[in-house]
RNA sequence: GCACCCGUAGCUCAGCUGGAUAGAGCGUCGGCUUGCGGAGCCGAAGGCCACAGGUUCGAAUCCUGUCGGGUGUACCA
């Protein structure tokens, strides 16, 4: 449609000029656009004539059932519901929705990147949600997509938990508690070696650099508590990673970074990127690059830190996956130090697109209403207990009905992720209990349980293979306008890595569905069978993309619920 | 101080590459069961879009300033 106004425009006054259609408020019609107020200043016409003059040869084309003009100049188009579902028919395939724009491109999504040592906690839900739905939206647009978990197993927590497990832990406790107990020992050990420091003593601390020490030279008995401790770290993570179903292709920790990061950082002083400083650290100037502060790539004692390993990282990525763009899944607080990392990788001359994809923080309610950051040091909501309460809270919702474990894990998941997707990544999240299960409304169940029916309706009718020519659709109109925007949705979903916009349209969705639903009988009663085979086809469609957009954010379509 | 983000209904948020009467959810109030699933549908009340200028035929949207909030600011990750 927008090409054909295109033409028109280009016929009449000979200029190229996009036009973008848009929905207005269907007392208008069921397209509209402003390309006439547009055009005015360029032509400088009245774009109340521009308007007429393109309305008058959209009418003779006769591909619009009216075409008015309004306002100032907004040109209101009205289409048969018949000619909505030719034009979906023509549109279908089996990867309805998917496009090729990064095709022959590689991508290298980096995310949810827990610490070791630590109890998977509500802090990583949105590396996770957010990770995942940035590595579908790249598959859905044709990318070839490597996933890569940066697992925080490097640094200074590592002495910490040896000397809190040492001094406050047995084996008895750590055979029992596991990551829990390193949790609990973790943070026991930080309050004791701020009280000591307080008292102006430096037992505890001189003990953890020493363990430190102790790893960095290859100690036996270091390695082993680091292996210990990284076993039952990484299989707990393993294992709420298979609840929250996502994975990654590779775990590449900072560890296996860290040594090629001090050897690259030997380079960068080689050739002089680098300076070293007087107490032995080194850093990276961006001064050219508008910072007033560089960037430390090697600690005083010689140790690597983040940018260490971060650095090595995308040397290693460059060399192995060669990809054209490296998608880092990292909370805002990290903006200023990723804008840091990439100016001295274009210092490198490394060209590839590296995007920082950030989200706002999880904020939690205080007992006199305000807003905060949610700490550790108040107390974080570990995601076991999250799961838990989510599945307990599904299965109260079903209960009596026959759903299975499975579809209550579903749901529970379906809940949760989608509070992720329900604004724009960039806005903090305020938690609460009370709405992170939201089952109606603007929520994944809502979603969900629109899947279901359609569904349901579907397993229990045939769907016959002719679709009658003669039927007009009128009843479907508002569904099928609503199942052609699909395409572009993704389009732009994927172009600015925000899965809030699916999250948005599957509502809208979802409204569409539910209140055709409710007034139009589809498989039941009266209806003949020209509409049935006509609706039962539309809704196979409908089901194709509920299951499809709720598969980019990571969310499945339950059987029952 | 500087950098980035934000300020829209009682609450949580959309809408921001400028366009018609600013939209949802939750909450509040009222309706819909002789129907394929009522986790649904329909309706009502509720807004100086923080404030002040500017650009424009037109600003919640772009620019400037003010006020308010958040995050960050080299030896944590």
């Amino acid at each position: 449609m927008d090409t054909k106004i295109s033409h028109a425009v280009q016929t009449l006054f000979g200029v190229t000029q996009d036009v973008t259609l848009t929905r207005p408020d269907p007392q208008f019609g069921d397209y509209a656009t402003n390309v006439a107020l547009q055009l005015a200043k360029p032509l400088g016409k009245n774009p109340r004539e521009i308007a007429e003059a393109i309305a008058t040869n959209l009418r003779e084309s006769g591909d619009f059932s009216e075409v008015t003009v309004a306002g100032p100049g907004f040109i209101n188009l009205r289409v048969t519901a018949k000619s909505l579902a030719s034009a979906l028919a023509e549109e279908w395939s089996g990867t309805y929705g998917e496009n090729e724009d990064g095709k022959g491109k590689t991508v290298v999504v980096e995310y949810p990147s827990q610490n070791m040592a630590k109890p998977y906690s509500i802090g990583h839900l949105r590396p996770g949600n957010q990770g995942w739905a940035a590595k579908r939206l790249m598959e859905a647009t044709g990318w070839k997509v490597i996933t890569d978990n940066h697992l925080g197993d490097y640094g200074a927590p590592f002495g910490i938990w040896v000397v809190g497990f040492l001094t406050f832990s047995s084996e008895e406790e750590l055979e029992r508690d596991g990551v829990y107990e390193l949790g609990r020992v973790y943070i026991q050990t930080k309050k004791a070696l701020k009280e000591e420091k307080e008292r102006g003593e430096s037992t505890l601390a001189d003990m953890v650099q020493e363990w430190l020490l102790k790893l960095e030279n290859g100690d036996e008995q270091a390695a082993q508590y680091s292996k210990r401790f990284n076993e039952i770290s990484l299989s707990h993570i393993h294992e709420i990673m298979d609840r929250l179903k996502i994975s990654t292709d590779h775990e590449y920790g900072e560890a296996f970074f860290a040594p090629k990061g001090k050897a690259a950082v030997q380079k960068l002083l080689e050739n002089g990127v680098a300076v070293k400083n007087d107490d032995g650290s080194v850093i990276v100037p961006l001064d050219e690059f508008g910072f007033d502060v560089p960037l430390l790539v090697q600690k005083s004692n010689g140790a690597a830190l983040y940018a260490t390993t971060d650095l090595a990282t995308i040397l290693y990525r460059e060399e192995e996956w060669h990809p054209d763009r490296v998608i880092y899944v990292v909370g805002s607080e990290q903006q200023f130090y990723f804008s840091q990392l990439f100016a001295m990788a274009k210092k490198l001359g490394v060209t590839t697109e590296l995007i920082h994809l950030w989200f706002g923080m999880i904020d939690q309610i205080n007992e006199d209403g305000t807003r905060e950051k949610m700490s550790s040091r108040k107390g974080v909501v570990l995601m076991e207990e999250l799961l838990n309460t989510a599945e307990a809270k599904a299965r109260e919702v079903v209960s009596g009905r026959d759903v299975s474990d499975e579809d209550i894990k579903k749901i529970a998941l379906g809940a949760i992720k989608f509070t992720d997707f329900a604004a724009d990544r960039r806005t903090d999240i305020l938690f609460d209990w009370k709405s992170i299960f939201a089952l109606t409304g603007f929520s994944g169940p809502y979603i969900q349980y629109a899947a279901v029916r359609v569904n349901t309706i579907l397993a229990n009718n045939t769907v016959a293979a002719d679709v009658p020519a003669d039927y007009d659709y009128e009843p479907e109109k508002a569904v099928i306008a609503k199942l052609l925007e699909y395409p572009e949705v993704v389009h732009l979903s994927a172009r600015d890595l925000e899965p809030h916009k699916i999250a948005t349209y599957l509502y809208e969705l979802g409204r569409e569905m539910n209140r055709y639903y409710e007034q139009t009988p589809i498989a039941t009663g009266s209806v003949t069978d020209a509409q049935k085979a006509a609706r039962l086809n539309l809704l196979q469609k409908v089901s194709y993309v509920f299951t499809h957009g709720l598969g980019l954010l990571g969310i499945e379509v339950p059987e029952r619920m």
